[in-house]
RNA sequence: GGGGGCGUAGUUCAGCUGGUUAGAACGCCGGCCUGUCACGCCGGAGGUCGCGGGUUCGAGUCCCGUCGCUCCCGCCA
């Protein structure tokens, strides 16, 4: 015998005359003295239950205690609304149950917050996250993200991909993000790590023979939080050997669409639109471009050098991009402030108002031919960058991204997709001086470009790509190294020893002398991906029990000191413990 | 590590250049109401203005510090 009959959203007229049995919680309650109405809710929606004395006067009395949220049980007959009382605003509202019996299952004191109230603080939302959960919107992206999960699984599944869990507690990596880290009782003094990622495993299932990995894995980073990111997140994680870049490009291609599909959206259409990263910075400052509007940047330093202005003519580049608004002097103090917080020294520019008349500190410096090149529209402002190339680009870069949301020049209705491809494989670490990996140490090197990799490591490409929806960055992956040597020259060429190399990574680079196929794959960025699809600005929101930016938990109070015996029994002392 | 924003009833907010009893809506409690559906009407309770210090005759309001939340930069192979 079930507690309930229906969902409380599914009453139709087709019931009337029925006698049911609902459950739910009590959304609302409209208290006539004699006749009681209550919303009963669930996750379906919510239906009608009437009340009437005359029909029993036992479930009269306990509707006058029904309060909000309460958990009812209700029997009763089923009947059509005559038509002046039918509610059009509810998909059950040409029907009503008619209320036999009613029993309170469960109450429920005054709750922290209301739940049809928007613009909670969210603090208190995640500290009573349980109710925050119950809400419509939370219920609507929680179930969405499982329509998400469950089909990527299946597209992978058709594909051939087989599923292999790997181990959460493995080897700590100095090199990357900061480990969490987790002492072992049989162990003392030693730590395991939460896995960043997979990445090592899957190139080990390569090398085993499983040519098609995927998992939904879990990654652990301890690093700031943001918007997008959190201490724990999942990924799509998949491997293939044997691939072509363009094979693992597709693979994923197809999960993206596979989750459109499920949601009733129009997949974007593969293949998605591949650039090289050097032309992805020097168009739009970023390596995760917004593609949803243009105001893309351009390159000054043929026109500037020798210029007049000095800060022009010093500069190994000058950049500038159109703003599409004739800025006021306070608009511009606001922009300025802006970029010195991102690190420029200030912000050249010109106005062009509306009349065409050029407004600038600095044009009185500029030649002919300078101003030429920096000819704008009326109603227009250039703004300048100028510095190292990097520094250049990245500035505009978020300034381009400042000035599409001021501006609105997004176009929301629009869905940009973009492989970023052909990254350099190092960076130069500018506190050590030291080349670092860009993407992570296993990434292969582009073709003709390894005889370069001791002579002249910047200018090595690499076989590395980034997924960017809407300016998110929504994952990367590369075709790996597969090659015991070469991967031996990237550890020396990233300043890591032979020794170390060994003692580090030596069971990869001995996995690589022992049939290791060519090997590539991916990891999406699920929580970004979910939090797109469901129009969310942040992830927190379509994860169940997020933490707070602090890192902290709010529900649980996590984390927590432990008892001293815990520690003891683990060999760890703590020295310093804040107040 | 750095910068910005926010913090006032349970909730969402208002509160001017400092001014004497800090308000509204929703929620909550009590009463009335047999066709409401954001029910209505009457009445009521509810505040360490995040916390600490300072300036002042007087601080929700100004200053300093601190805590919390948040966004961004750094960081995130």
């Amino acid at each position: 015998m079930s507690w309930r009959d229906l969902y409380c959203g599914e009453p139709r007229l087709e019931h009337a005359g029925r006698r049911l049995t609902l459950a739910g919680w009590a959304a609302r309650r409209r208290d006539h003295g004699g006749l009681v109405f209550i919303d009963l809710r669930d996750h379906t929606g919510a239906v009608q239950l009437v009340v009437n004395p005359e029909r029993s006067a036992a479930a009269a009395e306990a509707a006058k205690e029904v309060r909000s949220e309460f958990v009812l049980q209700a029997r009763g007959e089923v009947v059509a609304r005559a038509p002046e009382t039918v509610n059009p605003k509810m998909a059950t509202g040409e029907v009503e149950l008619q209320v036999e019996e009613l029993r309170i299952l469960s109450r429920s004191t005054p709750l922290p917050f209301q739940l049809d109230e928007e613009g909670v603080d969210e603090g208190l939302r995640l500290r009573y996250r349980w109710l925050d959960l119950r809400r419509e919107r939370m219920q609507r992206n929680l179930r969405l993200s499982a329509t998400v999960v469950a089909a990527i699984r299946r597209r992978m599944e058709e594909l051939g991909f087989v599923d292999l869990w790997t181990p959460s507690l493995t080897r700590a990596t100095p090199e990357g993000a900061r480990d969490f880290l987790v002492p072992v009782r049989l162990q003392p003094g030693k730590f395991f790590a939460l896995p960043q990622s997979p990445q090592l495993f899957k190139q080990l299932f390569m090398i085993a023979g499983f040519d098609r990995y995927y998992q939904i894995a879990t990654c652990f980073r301890d690093e700031d939080l943001r918007a997008d990111r959190q201490f724990e997140f999942r990924q799509l994680d998949v491997e293939l050997a044997f691939p072509e870049r363009e094979d693992v490009l597709h693979v994923i291609e197809e999960a993206v669409r596979a989750a459109f599909e499920a949601l009733g959206r129009e997949p974007p259409p593969a293949p998605f639109p591949r650039l090289p990263w050097r032309e992805v910075v020097d168009r739009f400052g970023s390596d995760k471009p917004d593609l949803r509007f243009g105001l893309e940047l351009r390159d000054a330093t043929d026109v500037t050098r020798g210029s007049r202005f000095g800060v022009f003519a010093r500069a190994p580049s000058v950049r500038f991009l159109v703003a599409p608004a004739a800025f006021s002097r306070a608009e511009l103090a606001r922009l300025e402030e802006l970029v010195r917080e991102w690190g420029a020294q200030g912000l050249a520019y010109l106005v062009v108002d509306e009349g065409g008349e050029v407004r600038s500190p600095i044009a009185k410096f500029l030649s002919e031919r300078e101003l030429g090149a920096f000819r704008a529209d009326p109603g227009s402002t250039v703004l300048f960058a100028a510095g190292e190339p990097a520094a250049t680009a990245r500035i505009l870069g978020l300034l381009r991204q400042h000035l599409g949301r001021e501006l609105g020049l997004v176009d929301e209705r629009r869905d940009e997709f973009l492989w970023v491809v052909d990254f350099p494989l190092f960076e130069l670490d500018e506190e050590t001086g030291q080349w670092t990996f860009s993407h992570h140490p296993f990434t292969g090197i582009a073709p003709g470009h390894e005889e370069r990799l001791e002579s002249d490591p910047g200018s090595v490409l690499s076989l590395a790509y980034d997924l960017v929806w809407n300016g998110w960055e929504l994952g990367s992956g590369s075709i790996r190294i597969h090659r015991q040597d070469l991967q031996q020259r990237v550890f020396r060429v990233l300043g890591l020893s032979d020794e170390d190399a060994r003692e580090k990574f030596g069971f990869l680079l001995e996995a690589l002398q022992m049939g290791a196929p060519p090997h590539g794959g991916f990891a999406l960025g699920l929580d970004r991906f979910i939090a797109l699809l469901a129009g969310e600005p942040n992830i927190r929101e379509v994860i169940a029990f997020p933490k707070v930016s602090s890192g902290t938990d709010p529900l649980t109070g996590a984390p927590t000191p432990v008892p001293a015996e815990q520690l003891a029994e683990l060999g760890i002392r703590v020295l310093e413990r804040p107040a």
